[in-house]
DNA sequence: AATATATTTTAGATTTGTCTAATATATATT
DNA sequence: AATATATATTAGACAAATCTAAAATATATT
């Protein structure tokens, strides 16, 4: 069984290669995890030994299946826990997912499957990533980010691409809900920022960078 | 925050010291953590430094009281999960422990407590083990051992003295159910071995050592 | 009380994951 | 293409928790 320190790196390296192409380098794993690039180094070898990653010196990692299908258990794992810790324990969502990073390295046979069960198998975690089924697949969905609407459209928040506690706060307290519609009525060419309509009517100013980081269900016309 | 080692070890020396007396070896911790007493002497001198055992060189360990809270903490945490796992999950009763030893190690703020109300602030768990609450408090039970009844004592299972999965599933198997209610029917001199009726009308032989396993509370006459 | 046995501690080594400083390789710039 | 800069790796050390084997202390037995 994988320590709790080598699924995190491979934790990271999945989202990584997510965000930033399929080869990961050393760089980008230090960066996230906080680390020196040389304790990176010596945990690339030992994840190559493992057969969990593609590992040529001086040349970045890809995961291979094995790393990719530890990657999607965990994320299962973290985000049903997430889902838990929220729904169940009404913990507040930009507390869960540090809890979660602990829970997911809990293992048992049999414990996440039951989770599920009892959660009854949902499909998004509460800040409206797609959880993976038991065989690993996720439910897609056609989002886009908010900085690519155009004045006029109309939409639903389904996610959010950061977890930050600090980005969850602001949403909150700006009354930018998951699940809930818009409209955005303009758009400041000098500085990307929105003026977008909230479901209740009122009137929000959105920055880019805040834009740049809500998953959005476009309305078809 | 103290390690997970630290946490164990310190569950350990508790968990002696009720059995075993307030003082407790160097010997019995490394056997019930199934580590060499070396290792036990290091660490010993470990937890002394951070004020959590009292220790003296070849003259056993006793818990201050900052040990003693942080065990009773961890007593908590384990009891509340395994009733989580158990009530919830619907995880059998023979595997909750296990799988509790792992999420006892989650620490976060206002978890448990959060986890306690979710739960409907249990008192026992499903070994019939008391549930301390915030404070530390145990709600006490007037329970003996089985083998202490005499043929025509009526009682209640209403706990067990030990967590050891084959003795859990020997007693679901013998119907001898948490919460069950029986009366002996016979003491046998020869080997202590009991004859008892299960509230259902069938009888059932009891070993000394199962007897000695299982906490009851009598009823009075 | 002296000796034998059992228990506990020390000394020194090992594993995992980390670090700093120095070196090697790759990428960017002229 | 040569040089400068950024990135990645190696070498050597460290902390936590563990081990084996040897030495020290405590307990039991005669």
């Amino acid at each position: 069984m994988a320590s709790q320190t080598v699924e995190n790196y491979i934790k990271t390296v999945y989202q990584l290669a997510q965000s930033a192409g399929p080869t990961v380098s050393s760089s980008l794993i230090s960066e996230k995890l906080k680390t020196t690039s040389a304790s990176v180094t010596d945990m690339l070898r030992k994840l190559a030994s493992l057969s969990l990653i593609h590992y040529e010196k001086y040349r970045g990692v890809q995961l291979t299946a094995e790393g990719k299908s530890m990657a999607v258990e965990l994320l299962r794992k973290h985000r049903l826990w997430e889902t838990f810790l929220y729904e169940k324990l009404k913990i507040r969502w930009d507390l869960v997912h540090e809890i979660a990073e602990q829970l997911e390295h809990v293992s048992a046979p049999g414990l996440i499957e039951q989770l599920d069960e009892f959660l009854a198998n949902p499909k998004f975690d509460p800040h409206g990533d797609p959880i993976p089924d038991a065989r690993g697949r996720f439910t897609l969905r056609n989002q886009v980010l908010l900085n690519t609407l155009e004045a006029g459209d109309k939409g639903t928040i389904v996610g959010v691409k950061t977890q930050e506690s600090e980005f969850l706060i602001y949403l909150h307290a700006m009354g930018l809900i998951l699940h809930s519609s818009f409209q955005v009525r303009e758009k400041m060419s000098y500085d990307e920022s929105m003026k977008i309509i909230r479901g209740d009517g009122d009137e929000i100013q959105i920055s880019l960078k805040t834009a740049q980081n809500l998953f959005i269900r476009k309305h078809s016309e």
